[in-house]
DNA sequence: CTAAAGTATAACGTAACGTTAGAGTCAACC
DNA sequence: GGTTGACTCTAACGTTACGTTATACTTTAG
């Protein structure tokens, strides 16, 4: 699809186009032989997502960052879109109450504090802004999809067997300790692992550890491998950190 | 209250408050002899009044003009303010029921149009602006409701009356023609009235006319009258301008 | 084949504040 | 009564997300 096709498409208006490939935030997938933007499908779900966060008042800089991560991922994200919608429309009911009371006070029916007269206008912070931030801020973790994104996917099966054999040998130990032999070894070959992804330093790697149980979306994930191995990974990562520090 | 009290409660920041001091959308009724800015509980009801606006996204000189003009009905302003959040709520919903199925599409469970995936994403006209511009953008109908607004209770009552009266002739009136002396007489009437409130040239007086057909606010109000009556009045107000032109 | 509609880049303009910067003001505490 | 810290002022430049020309090339409809 070319620039006006899209923009009537969805009510934006051709230099926004312009304006989102000029910045980076959404580059056609293709062009013709003339220098003509051509949209791809996929670029089209892009747009619905930087619409979806533009109407929630998210800066550009910052959809951008979004939607770039690696581990940007866009069923969560729709399902956040969809809490903070929620969210800004009890904001508007709270408005809509407001004004509904403010009416009966203009017509001397009731009587209304200052304060409340502004109730529903307090937008100063979003909660859901800063779950998104921890959710797609993390540099580690971006470093590492990003490294899957570039794979073939050959590649990425391979290293995906490769991981799964790990967790399955850590699954394994998870009922021992985390500083056993076994579990240590384990957790190096884990380490290396990323590390060919990403370069992790050893405080990052125990960063991560601490992610695996803070953060509940890889708690899930991993313990889909067996129950609490997602903890025992934590505390075999901050030993493997702890005993191989100079 | 002082700017930061102000800013406080509302939730906005003070550098705002001197914006909207410095383009004249909201000077503080008063100062401290420092200088300092002094809001009066009027103000506050103002704020109240543009915040809502904004809101909706109206530029700032638009609600400059709308609130400072004089035919601005605090009542009326409110109420359609609530239909507006009304439609900006509605239109959540719908972006809202777009990302529920989009979500579900994600998930391979549906299929969904490219259209689709942008419904609620339109908001390219508001027909509230168009409203909101009609009615609070005509100057002839501004002087007019200036001059009601300056009367007092009896002279507005005794105002109204009269202009029932002049109704009521020519809704009797109407099944005849435009040009009859007594449609023009009644009409004659009409000018001198509206002549009274506001000095209307006659030119003015033949766009009035053809605001009574083309804006279906006006069309419904005089049409309560007499069926027709709206049309009657706009020939009869076009005829009698024709005739009375040097 | 030509006019109209669409597209490109480039660059300046704009709206609504944010963000210093420098200086005066006010209430409170030692 | 002096000083500190929270507020306030004006002034002026910075920023975001496009809008708006301007100029030139490309595609499509008649």
């Amino acid at each position: 699809m070319k620039v006006k096709e899209v923009a009537d498409l969805v009510g934006i208006s051709v230099r926004t186009l312009h304006h989102y490939d000029a910045i980076g935030l959404l580059s056609p997938d293709g062009t013709t032989e003339a220098g003509y933007r051509l949209y791809s499908e996929d670029n089209l779900e892009m747009l619905q997502q930087i619409l979806f966060f533009r109407e929630l008042d998210f800066p550009l800089t910052k959809i951008k960052e979004m939607i770039h991560s690696p581990s940007f991922n866009r069923l969560e994200a729709l399902e956040l879109h969809r809490n903070m919608l929620l969210e800004k429309r009890s904001r508007l009911d709270n408005m809509i109450a407001t004004i509904d009371k403010t009416i009966r006070h203009a017509r001397g029916e009731i009587q209304m504090t200052t304060k409340e007269k502004f109730e529903g206008f307090d937008f100063s912070r979003n909660p859901y802004e800063q779950e998104a931030r921890e959710r797609w801020g993390n540099e580690a973790v971006d470093k590492a999809n990003a490294k899957v994104g570039s794979m073939s996917k050959d590649e990425q099966e391979a290293m995906g067997k490769t991981m799964n054999g790990i967790y399955a040998k850590l699954a394994e130990l998870r009922g021992g300790s985390p500083d056993s032999a076994e579990a240590q070894a384990a957790i190096k070959e884990w380490y290396d692992l990323l590390n060919q992804m990403g370069s992790y330093s050893l405080e990052a790697f125990k960063g991560l550890g601490q992610m695996y149980v803070d953060d509940e979306r890889f708690t899930q994930s991993i313990d889909r491998f067996g129950d609490g191995l997602a903890k025992f990974m934590s505390d075999a990562m901050a030993v493997y950190v702890d005993t191989n520090r100079k």
